[in-house]
DNA sequence: CATGAATGAGCCTTCATTCAT
DNA sequence: GATGAATGAAGGCTCATTCAT
């Protein structure tokens, strides 16, 4: 019973912290894709292999899990548009981040349900940090205004918002196809 | 095997069973909004005022109620489509069906995350039944398109879809604003 | 959706797994042997001095607990019978170990109720491992018939129901002598 | 609202309280066979066409249906031991009444594990009532002691208990010979 | 740092029981 | 007498959370 130190035991090596934390995250992806929001912790922990104590350690509530998974999904959107912004006009660049953006929203990328079960409303994660979308969408669209392409007057949050919803009525196998429409006629009513 | 209550409890007479389905289905709607459709079912039940044991003989299953709740709500918007259209102009039915709409959506009528979590997604409820939202929003856009007031490709679910994301990015005080946008540029990118 | 307990609860400290599960299998004993195969789970964790979630952690349906229950019971009644067939004749051998079983259900071991109750009757335990009991009985008769001390047709397990429902008729105090009597005519009745 | 003797009204005939007495007890019969004594009442009450509050007005308790349907099963088998009584010598009217007995308990007429979940164990009925089957059992073994044919320390409900017991063991398609194999060795074994 | 056993709150669900109709 | 809606007390079970190791 007593741990004798003359056999070391078959103690897995101290595996890196970070390293758990990195298989805790893309753990708490899959398992909020599939099972929304609401999903057990502990499925979560036993998938990135850790035990429930580890995954409190680095998440010590649900919210904050959230809140980490998707920061890191939303990091690579706000990236994206730096770099559309700089690699094309402004109305093209606004044109294929939205595309892009809805294919993280529907391809397996949750992000909704997610912000929205934090409590109190995704709020604090929009108002507090001033997430990265919107940035990413704010500075596109300003670009497209300043550029003089598209009405002054467009809101990027409204624009926003349209996309967000997208996911939520299911299509056939045209999903492509809807999210480009979809695209299409946001931009062409925001034109100038 | 046998219960035995302590205190026989102060029985309520005998109130009518639709007047309590109808309890019920106002405290699943209020519930729902605030709690999510994951809520507690026995708070439903306690804020109706009537057992548990009552919820479930009306509504034997989670789905069941959400699904009752939600058409209960759907069934007002789709009179409100036919009104319009026999009341004004193509594009006018449209838009204000769509401003209707997202009154609904946001004052406090939830639908978009309770048709989520309906087991097997919101297909069964929009495929199976041809969703009174969606035949509303089909026959609106139809008629806009037969009038010729805007393009004949516009895709009714398209729309729908930009609506429903809509309460899922949070303003501040000027809901009504965007909202008025979102629709302006929806109607702006459609017409011919 | 995020549970606050209104007090943190006085925790025990990290008690054993082993003895946890000890305590609850005997917990179950009793309370199996009082109640019946139907009695609460919740009952017995409470007896055992564990939560629900602890018992449900060892035995994660209510037939794994009677089985294992069951099978505590029935390894002693195994060891026996290779004992006493080791050191007596076989007639006697069967005899008391007879005696034994009928100590076993009758004392406060129940046994019979619980087998009844394993999902799709007790055909599973009998049949999949074929009970340390029935073994036990069929080589003991084997022994005697091969001794030529009973009729070579003698029935294992005629024998065996013969017992089981010995238990269902309550008897005065005069318990000991009616299972004395009932071995007696069993044996006298299958002697060549 | 009031009668007029115009029309007869379509109403169902004022159902004799017998007929649904009846009713009722033969769902119960069938139910408590296939789900056990602890059997939902609504279940009996619906299987038997009946509302709840019926069930109730008849058997006030579970105990009291246990026992109705009980007692129905168990006078056949008196009437039973008093014909054979009447028509064979003791001990083949023994010998004939314990088989019938066996198929009573094994066809699928439960009476055992209704019998215990009576409360406060099975004794009541039988102290009490000084049960029918008690009553048959110890009538044909006095009548086989009187006329000398076995010994006179056989005690009735030694072998009664023996019986009881039988269908607790499965056994494959031969519970026949099995049946008649136990009856054989208990007779044999009780000769005098 | 990591682990996973233990805990208990609270959920869903079933049912015995009552009682207005 | 019969009915079945309503009730509410458990019970089964899940999980977030803690903490000894």
């Amino acid at each position: 019973m007593a741990k004798t130190s003359s056999t070391p035991a078959p103690r897995k090596r101290r595996s890196d912290a970070e390293q758990n934390r990195l298989q805790i995250l893309k753990a708490a992806k899959a398992t909020f894709t599939r099972d929304g929001a609401a999903a057990s912790l502990d499925a979560i922990a036993r998938r990135a292999g850790v035990g429930p104590g580890t995954l409190y350690r680095h998440f010590p509530t649900r919210d904050a899990l959230i809140e980490a998974v998707y920061r890191r999904e939303v990091e690579a959107l706000g990236s994206a548009a730096q770099e559309f912004s700089e690699a094309m006009e402004p109305v093209d660049a606004l044109r294929v981040w939205m595309l892009l953006f809805l294919d993280y929203l529907g391809a397996k990328h949750l992000i909704v349900p997610a912000l929205n079960s934090i409590s109190g409303g995704p709020k604090r994660l929009y108002e507090g940090s001033r997430s990265v979308v919107q940035q990413a969408m704010r500075r596109l669209v300003l670009r497209a205004i300043d550029a003089g392409q598209i009405r002054s007057d467009v809101d990027a949050d409204v624009l926003l918002r349209a996309l967000l919803g997208f996911p939520y009525v299911p299509f056939g196998g045209e999903w492509r196809d809807g999210a480009r429409q979809l695209v299409d006629i946001l931009i062409a009513g925001s034109l100038r």
